[in-house]
RNA sequence: GGUCCGGUAGCUCAACUGGAUAGAGCAUCAGAUUUCUAAUCUGACGGUUCGGGGUUCGAUUCCCUGCCGGAUCACCA
């Protein structure tokens, strides 16, 4: 049964009974702590129907309920909240078709689809922290939609070309002496990264000394025989110069290589990649397009630019005065590549860091004016800068925090604290492994998704690797434990089925808690996607552990000799492992049998 | 300077989109294992929700203003 909606229903009911009007909007949240009830009403605004007091609506409202709802048993009014209790035999009806629902969790496919872009790196430097928040919350997301019935489709685009990747190639031509990974034994991305690097030195190097021979720093800037170097590359890659363009795939390749194995560990995936060199030249025509059509302009200097100071922004340059691309018209071209290759998309969403914000609030907008509907469906998933505690990541000062070194740590860590705990008798060190993994991924995955997108924040390692509290390692021992309850009960033959739950005819306190946040999470999955926020999920995974918790600790499960309630209690433990199981995978956490 | 975010317990974060005496975790202190896994549970301590105005039955939430922090405003990505 849908609690919500019969007891939305009944008090509609009960103000058409009483007051002779009708109301759509109803303010119902969840009871405080301190009173008695579970669901609360909020009578404030619907004194005005009434034409009574608060206290008085509530009251003749509450009344109303219980003779005539078949769902409220009792209620209390504090000021103007109602607050209601809900029978136990509507509770245990409740649990009982959670029970009875395989899929429960996971709705129909509603036919609706979307697209989900996250990740997106840069194909000279590895991965770090910022990428895992982006990838854990792209991921994320996308697993949240597909609960609700949505089709999704998970995509990056590779910024493969341009000046950035033909800075590695000149330090590697000219420092590399023909390094490969597979020579050096270094992973592919980490190699890349390397030459990058190198050529930031060299450059500054350069520039250094062009300057102190009197050259004013913007000229050095230019000047420097290195960047002349990497800027010559970009225009025989461009001019499709065969050396270069040789160049320039093995060591994209080395990247790919690289991000392979980090994107496989972290335990995210795509199903299209779009690569930036593929994109780029549709994006050039689009825009061409749109000077033909009055929607852009062209300067002088042959330049192309939008004009967009009566939506309150600025001009934005879409083509160079020689003509090549900039950033914008990549994300144009891809944009429309991807309507074209998944037609019934009814939009994207973005997941880009929030110093890009500009840019999508542009993109969109040209996209619109480009005539393009769907431009007002497509959504820049926000999300805030990832800090150390000695501040902000910094490459130039070599504080950024590696991906692959990251998820090494953690899970190291996770293995010295499983092994120092001593509950693994009779694991084998393969089976430690695979448990730390998921422990450590777990807790990593868990500390960058509990907090709001939208919020920059605080990543401290030490309270990362925190394996109690609210932490994804809280969960998932919470998992594990009522594991230990399942195989035991089917040890000793206990196996409820549907039927036999309705003998139950009370409940404990905590038993109602818990029947209650189970069954709201298919709510909780819905805000999370409204709000593009796994937050919500991540929180209602540990609130629901908690409050599990806080019934295994109180009630002995097996001690109980009434075996009706033995029977719910075993039916209702596995129901919260599914739970937290199901939440926890949209989150790309797992979840272990033991630990 | 313009625009956009953010400021909540010592620290990290919540607060159902305007509702009750603002909640968790960590840290600190005090307790709980002959019983299903103590990576757990129960208490205690901890607040001028950045300051000041306003809107109303009611404000952490909305408006104005000031302060602090961040992002952005490139023929970069």
């Amino acid at each position: 049964m849908n609690l919500d909606l019969a007891l939305r229903t009944s008090i509609q009911q009960a103000v058409t009974a009483l007051f002779n009007q009708q109301v759509e909007q109803l303010q119902i949240q969840p009871t405080n702590q301190e009173f008695e009830g579970s669901h609360t009403l909020v009578c404030f605004p619907l004194t005005k129907i009434s034409k009574k007091g608060p206290e008085q609506t509530a009251t003749a409202i509450g009344e109303y309920l219980v003779v005539n709802s078949g769902i409220v048993s009792r209620f209390n009014v504090v000021k103007g909240f109602l607050n209601l209790v809900i029978a136990d035999k509507v509770w245990v009806e409740v649990f009982q078709s959670i029970f009875a629902n395989k899929n429960f969790g996971l709705l129909e496919k509603n036919g609706r689809e979307v697209m989900v872009e996250y990740s997106s790196p840069n194909t000279n430097k590895p991965l770090h922290l910022g990428h895992l928040r982006n990838n854990f919350l792209g991921y994320s997301v996308a697993e949240i939609y597909n609960a609700l019935g949505f089709t999704v489709h998970k995509v990056q685009i590779i910024n493969d070309r341009g000046i950035h990747i033909c800075k590695s190639m000149a330090a590697w031509k000219l420092y590399g002496n023909g390094e490969t990974p597979q020579s050096s034994g270094l992973k592919g991305d980490k190699l890349v990264g390397k030459y990058y690097v190198e050529f930031d030195k060299n450059y500054k190097a350069q520039m250094k000394e062009l300057v102190e021979k009197g050259m004013s720093e913007a000229e050095a800037e230019k000047k420097a025989p290195i960047m002349l170097l990497a800027v010559e590359m970009l225009q025989k890659w461009e001019a499709k110069d065969e050396a270069t363009v040789q160049l320039w795939k093995a060591m994209n390749g080395w990247v790919y290589d690289g991000f392979e194995s980090t994107y496989k560990r972290m335990g995210v995936d795509f199903e299209k990649l779009y690569y930036e060199s593929n994109t780029y030249l549709l994006g050039k025509e689009e825009v061409l397009r749109g000077v033909e059509s009055g929607v852009f302009f062209k300067k002088e200097d042959g330049s192309v630019w939008v004009d967009l100071t009566s939506d309150g922004l600025d001009q934005k340059v879409l083509l160079r005065g020689d003509g090549t691309s900039v950033y914008m018209t990549q994300d144009i071209g891809t944009a429309i590549l991807r309507f074209r290759d998944f037609p019934k998309i009814e939009g994207q969403v973005y997941t880009v860091g929030n110093e890009q914000e500009y840019h999508f609030k542009v993109l969109f907008l040209i996209l619109k004016k480009l005539g393009y509907k769907w431009a007002e469906k497509c959504y820049h998933l926000s999300y805030g800068m990832v800090d150390l505690p000695s501040g902000k990541m910094k490459s130039r000062e070599g504080t950024v925090v590696d991906a692959d070194d990251l998820m090494q740590e953690m899970a190291d860590d996770a293995e010295k604290q499983t092994r120092e705990i001593g509950k693994t008798e009779g694991a084998t060190d393969a089976e430690i492994k695979d448990l730390s993994e998921m422990i450590g991924l777990g807790a990593l995955k868990f500390f960058l998704l509990k907090v709001d997108p939208k919020k920059r924040m605080l990543f401290d390692p030490n309270e990362s690797i925190q394996l109690q509290g609210h932490t994804g390692p809280f969960i998932q021992y919470t998992h594990a434990r009522i594991r230990a309850i399942i195989r035991k009960a089917e040890s000793m033959g206990v196996k409820p089925t549907k039927s036999e739950l309705t003998q139950v005819t009370s409940l404990e306190p905590a038993e109602r808690e818990v029947v209650f946040m189970v069954n709201n999470y298919i709510n909780k999955l819905s805000e999370a996607a409204r709000d593009y926020s796994p937050a919500v999920v991540a929180n209602f995974a540990f609130d629901l552990a908690k409050g599990y918790n806080h019934f295994y600790q109180s009630i002995p499960i097996f001690n109980e000799t009434d075996q009706a309630k033995l029977k719910f209690r075993i039916a209702f433990s596995q129901v919260v492992a599914d739970v937290l199981k199901k939440s926890m995978r949209v989150l790309g956490i797992q979840v272990p049998e033991k630990m």
